[in-house]
DNA sequence: GTGTTAATGAGGCACGTGCATCATAACAAG
DNA sequence: CTTGTTATGATGCACGTGCCTCATTAACAC
């Protein structure tokens, strides 16, 4: 009789159990639905407490015999290990570092904004967040700073870095000495599972149909203004851009994007050349995080109102842009969302607990006026 | 001096406390980071730790004076209660109901689902959901069984039911009882501040901007398919709808709304019917949440394809659409983000905290075949 | 047989809070 | 003065887990 095995717990809690005995409990006043406990697992897999701790936490001296019979009380029982209590045990905060370029970029600014609010709102669960600046054009010297980590001073960090061996190469080394480490918003290559961002391509698309679609079956080119091609976002965004451009809107043509390289006076140059050079310019499509100074120079040039302008990211410049009505489209990736995601997600890894992937996808988003 | 008064805390927290202490706090080992306990609270505040729970729990026989002694302490000291800690003495954990229409829509069934992913979510936090199906249609017995639930069974409620004075007043009885109860997705007059959901007249102006956008300067009529005119929440997005393409589309004209009922017949007659007394439709919103059956109709009649379909709601059958290309747009509430929304919210008020502002908005989501 | 070692049991304290009990003090009403 | 009331202190257990120490057992080599 498989119910006095179990013993206690049949009643108790309802996971493994039988349906009837699973709607019992259901029927239960909703309070003594407590989950099963260490004592109740060790009376269950007929060992003592100290073993069941020796198993759950991976430590060293149990027999394997020994470690499955535990591990089969777990799955029976649906034993979830009640992480409040264990964390008040050994008195454990989370310190997670966020890496992030040097500043100066509204976008950025957001992000730190949330940063600060998401520690507000994750100090329930004893979770604090540092902003770390790096120097994003100096690979090596982020590694070393990554390098200088350790498990002790730090539980995981947040890397917002163009790709580059060195980097890639620090992340492996860090997670490799457990801490928990994630790309965010920039991916590195290869880590295609773990990282927090969008799917550039497709937000490179999604900026492609609602520029041609806005457009309206008017025919002539596009300018794409990127601040350098040499990242992958801008890559990604590019691609996708183009194949929908090409795919569904035939009358449309994509010039080669205009890289300013954070130069107002260089943006100012290539934007008005190729100004001049085509007449028939029916959109602007601003790949670029940093939208305000390109949008800026466009502005100034006095360029019709009805060509079609569409950039990335919201900002306090592209929300007022949109309602003064000279941004027609924003698309953008929500950075309250990421930074509390990758929060999760590191406090995931740490936890060695699977987050939920429906909420820690990122979606594009589509910015017009009536939706800000 | 301040710094003996407040005593062991002056180095350990520093919410309070002078910059330069706070600093000094910051460049400690982050481990030693630790809130102060009720047992601080007790000793500065210089009384008991019995006293210091009679205020914190609001419990009866503290004089007003001693009262704001403690209060005093908890603000200078920074207390915050680890809630942890809390619910693990009291091992208590949160029963929600989501009273819900019964199903049939697809809507609804991501609703159920999502309910029963953010269970798995939260049941880190001792967060139980349950779904009740309730006959939307009956105010009465809506009411009725609002006014069956009790502290000791649920501790929180939230309702998706259309505006009746009944469940109004149930509510605000819930309310009253110490049940926290919330309003979801359909509001109720008067409670602005405390419900989840989209703005509703934001939404409908979102679809006549992204209508006429993509119509791209076509003159014409276009046709609003809604399933009742009953709710406020169609009216509400029916009046952000006419608002937008009034003032910034002259081209176009709504027609009045076609109401379904719900009834296939009907809507097919109603839907043919328009469109062949109107031969200039450029466009068609389908304000449902349930835009299968409208849509299936329109498909059905051999619309020309350049006609601009919009819906509500991501559901598989909308995403098949936009896929499909026949549906160009959908303005959709993220399914997921107003559940958990829901039970952060509700968890909020259980907890007498407040919750984040920024993550609680929805955002009002438009979906295109790029960015499903 | 003895010593050695690995595997396990037994027990206890700590974490921060809720909650209960009992004791003590002050003070007012009778 | 007693008696009752109110405000407070003192103390201890409980919650579920981590972590520590010390004892016990069995297996194995010498």
């Amino acid at each position: 009789m498989p119910v006095c095995e179990i013993g206690l717990f049949v009643w108790v809690t309802g996971t493994q159990i039988t349906d009837k005995l699973a709607e019992m409990n259901r029927m239960t006043d909703q309070k003594t639905m407590l989950r099963p406990t260490t004592k109740d697992l060790a009376k269950s897999a007929g060992v003592s407490r100290a073993t069941v701790d020796r198993v759950l936490n991976g430590r060293i001296g149990v027999r394997q015999e020994t470690v499955d019979r535990v591990n089969k009380a777990i799955a029976e029982l649906g034993f979830v290990r009640n992480l409040q209590a264990a964390n008040l045990a050994r008195s454990q905060s989370y310190r997670f570092v966020f890496a992030l370029p040097r500043s100066g970029d509204q976008f950025l600014d957001q992000i730190v904004r949330r940063i600060q609010e998401a520690e507000t709102l994750f100090s329930a669960d004893h979770v604090w967040c540092d902003v770390h600046h790096i120097d994003e054009n100096d690979p090596h010297s982020i590694s070393a700073y990554l390098s200088s980590l350790s498990k002790s001073d730090v539980a995981g960090v947040a890397i917002m870095s163009p790709e580059s061996p060195q980097v890639r190469d620090a992340i492996m080394r860090l997670q490799e000495r457990g801490v928990a480490a994630l790309p965010l918003i920039s991916n590195q290559t290869m880590m295609d599972a773990d990282w927090v961002g969008i799917d550039n391509r497709a937000a490179g698309a999604t900026a492609g149909l609602l520029l041609g679609q806005f457009a309206g079956g008017r025919r002539g080119t596009v300018m794409v203004i990127a601040e350098s091609m040499q990242s992958r976002d801008s890559l990604e965004r590019r691609l996708g851009f183009d194949q929908e451009i090409c795919e569904n809107f035939p009358g449309l043509h994509a010039l080669p994007s205009l890289e300013t390289y954070g130069n107002p006076d260089r943006a100012r140059a290539i934007i008005g050349a190729s100004l001049n050079a085509h007449a028939d310019i029916v959109g602007i499509y601003v790949m670029a995080s940093e939208a305000r100074k390109p949008l800026s120079i466009v502005a100034e040039m006095d360029v019709p109102r009805d060509i079609i302008r569409i950039a990335h990211e919201r900002t306090p410049f592209t929300e007022q842009a949109l309602r003064d009505r000279t941004l027609d489209g924003v698309i953008a990736q929500d950075a309250g969302h990421l930074v509390r995601s990758a929060i999760r997600r590191l406090k995931g890894i740490v936890d060695r607990r699977k987050t939920l992937g429906s909420q820690e996808q990122i979606r594009i988003e589509i910015l017009l006026r009536t939706n800000i």
